[in-house]
DNA sequence: GTCTATATTCTGATAGAC
DNA sequence: GTCTATCAGAATATAGAC
């Protein structure tokens, strides 16, 4: 049962280390803030094996970025636009894991909104699969919920901004909204799941809808 | 009435424009991404007057930063609760207030979360007259407004996570909002002046009260 | 005050020994 | 694969002439 090859004695390899490293720099402080130098000394590793593994820092940087980008959307969004459920439990379903994986991961959305302002062009392959996904399953049933209702029907920018708005912003503005409210980091984890319930019924009254 | 002294002679003097060279550029991609060759460029002066004006590219990225919070914070959120008007009108006037702020200066909020996440002990001096003023003003007219309804309180982080995601998030989220809903630059000033209107009803809405 | 030229430090990347 | 030493270029900052 022993390895032939001298590597894999320790659990992560040299390379992974790396990668988490650098992951974890780049997605705090972004690209232009990160030196190589940090990612060497993050991951314990030589400066070196750097090049070594990754030939740059633009390389390493890229491969950070997609993994990032990917488990952003593709893991949620277009998991929850999947299914066939009615638009109310659709909705839920959407906001509590969003909300869940945001808790672990409150660094991602003001990287990838801060990459797509930086580069806009570096997104556009790889998103606009997800994104005309989203598009068609999503967006056509909004409209026929708009029929169903006898409001005014709402338009898709304004119920995607305050679906996105009232989920994700307040993991982007986490610190100014800590030091407005007085909120500790337990306490506004407790309110983030207290908005799980919340949002979905805000969101229903804000289109109309009768509350379930 | 001629001036004694050699300067300004011309409108704009070299320090202001340096200094508007380098707001812009920092606002738009933080204090890592420019070079001091680009505010050079950018204000057509010669390198070396931004360190005889300035001393040092982080002094001047100091004054920016002072100066852009303070217009964002300073001229609005304190003006808007100094007023003794009844919470419906003065919702009105902050949102419709921040939004035509925030038409004209787009990439303000970004900045500031992220100088703020960056480097959280910078801001806590200047803040915090403003934020307790805030405090004291309208957190408790909301508290008020609280008992007068007949629903259950709603708790100021959510109300303030509600009222910023809702008035705030779409300027700081605009490229990918803009990607997700297929709106151009024209559309999406044209929803934003719409907001004006609907995200007063929708607040109240959420926080139980009657609508207007 | 403004410029040119240069000093100094930082940073990404590589060469070459082990 | 890993390390030390170092290079090449970029970027900040300064010296000194005008």
């Amino acid at each position: 049962m022993a390895k032939a090859k001298k590597e894999e004695v320790k659990d992560i390899s040299t390379e992974e280390k790396i990668k988490a490293a650098a992951k974890k720099l780049f997605t705090q402080k972004g690209f232009a803030a990160v030196k190589t130098r940090d990612i060497a000394e993050e991951s314990g590793i030589n400066l070196a094996l750097l090049n070594y593994y990754f030939r740059s820092k633009q390389k390493l940087f890229e491969i950070v970025m997609l993994e990032n980008f990917r488990k952003f959307i593709h893991g949620i969004i277009v998991q929850a636009s999947h299914e066939n459920a009615p638009m109310e439990e659709k909705l839920e379903k959407i906001i509590t894991a969003y909300i869940d994986f945001l808790t672990l991961n409150p660094d991602l959305p003001f990287f990838i909104l801060n990459e797509l302002k930086n580069n806009p062009a570096a997104f556009t392959s790889s998103m606009n699969e997800d994104i005309s996904q989203l598009r068609n399953n999503f967006f056509k049933q909004l409209q026929q919920r708009n029929k169903k209702s006898n409001q005014p029907p709402m338009e898709p920018f304004h119920f995607v901004a305050n679906l996105v708005g009232l989920t994700v912003f307040p993991f982007i503005g986490k610190p100014i909204l800590q030091r407005v409210t007085h909120t500790t980091d337990a306490k506004f984890n407790a309110l983030m799941q207290q908005r799980k319930k919340l949002i979905p019924i805000w969101l229903k009254m804000m289109m109309g809808l009768k509350m379930s």
